[in-house]
DNA sequence: TATATTATACCGACCAGTCGGTATATATAT
DNA sequence: ATATATATACCGACTGGTCGGTATAATATA
């Protein structure tokens, strides 16, 4: 996985041979036709893989917060946290994409991954709504919005040299968002 | 480079060969070659040649709007427009991305139409603000944050079937950018 | 010994790019 | 007007090499 990984990081899913992860890994192609069957469920796999990573340290992050702007807060943090610490995990999620535009397994599999992303949106914002922190707002469009926002922080991966751009444009989305949410208080 | 469109929206970059090129064209290898140096170039041509098509359809719903609020709304609207007439060309967008990670030239390429268009927002941003119906904020930035939600609608070409959801992100963040960036009128 | 696992040699399909050659249009000379 | 010469546009068979996958041999483990 982690051989698999690096690579599709620097030459993308068509340009790693199988020969390269034999490389990469210690082990031999025998070896990696023994526990997979083909190069697609290598990457199938890597999908998982790749998200378990991620959907952890998402759940560790909110769910020691109590209020649901405090949650979203702490979400946007942690992809801001990501986006530093390991540029590489955003740069597989371009590849991921396209991949699921050309293909009918990793189409499903994606789905799967983003529909349970969506619903732990989907829930901090319901949770904000019934305890009248946020205004009733379509809780799956915001979602949406809110997906696509942090998912757009890949954008830097590629243009960027520094990460202060991103980061400013990270935190002026968190702030726009969170005020769009808001309900106001009355004075 | 009609042929090639088709292809990289069907099949992507690395699985597009010569061969399939010179049988959904009405041209043979050689002619190919004697226009193009290699497989890349054709490909780099390719993103010119979409982001021609597509400027000019974004100038030409911009320039005859006078305010910069009318000029965002056209342009959100072009984008919805764009994504029920043709979603192939949002998909090509995604597999542009990924080759802009993966090598330098279109790395190079896609930076420079990006600049562009970015550039083309923050114009109209200035505007807003100089002709005091948009608050003082940071042209760049929110530019930045317009272009990553336009290119947003992208994730809809994979996941869903009807374009209804498309419609309602679009229609919502328009709102929720333009309330965000719009003057409060006095009472 | 039997089974599970790993290593290596190999196969055949595929593919970017090449190259020798042809057809057509344009220019020049007789 | 006709013949000759040259540049442009195009064709498709071929090649050197790559790559996913497989067959089989070797080795470890129970």
């Amino acid at each position: 996985m982690n051989a698999a990984q690096s690579l599709i990081v620097s030459k993308g899913y068509d340009q790693s041979s199988i020969d390269d992860i034999v490389n990469a890994s210690k082990l031999s192609k025998g070896a990696i036709y023994w526990y997979y069957n083909s190069k697609k469920e290598i990457y199938i796999s890597l999908i998982d893989h790749w998200f378990n990573t991620y959907s952890q340290g998402i759940e560790g992050s909110i769910n020691n917060k109590k209020y649901a702007s405090t949650k979203l807060k702490a979400l946007f943090n942690y992809f801001i946290y990501q986006f530093d610490e390991n540029p590489g995990t955003f740069k597989i999620m371009v590849e991921f994409w396209r991949m699921s535009g050309l293909d009918k397994d990793f189409n499903k599999k994606y789905q799967d991954i983003y529909s349970i992303f969506l619903n732990t949106i989907i829930e901090i914002i319901e949770l904000g709504i019934k305890n009248d922190e946020f205004k009733k707002v379509d809780a799956r469009i915001t979602a949406l919005s809110i997906m696509i926002n942090i998912e757009g922080v890949h954008w830097f991966t590629l243009f960027e040299k520094s990460g202060v751009e991103a980061h400013e444009y990270m935190d002026t989305i968190t702030d726009f968002i969170l005020n769009g949410l808001k309900k106001k208080r009355k004075k």
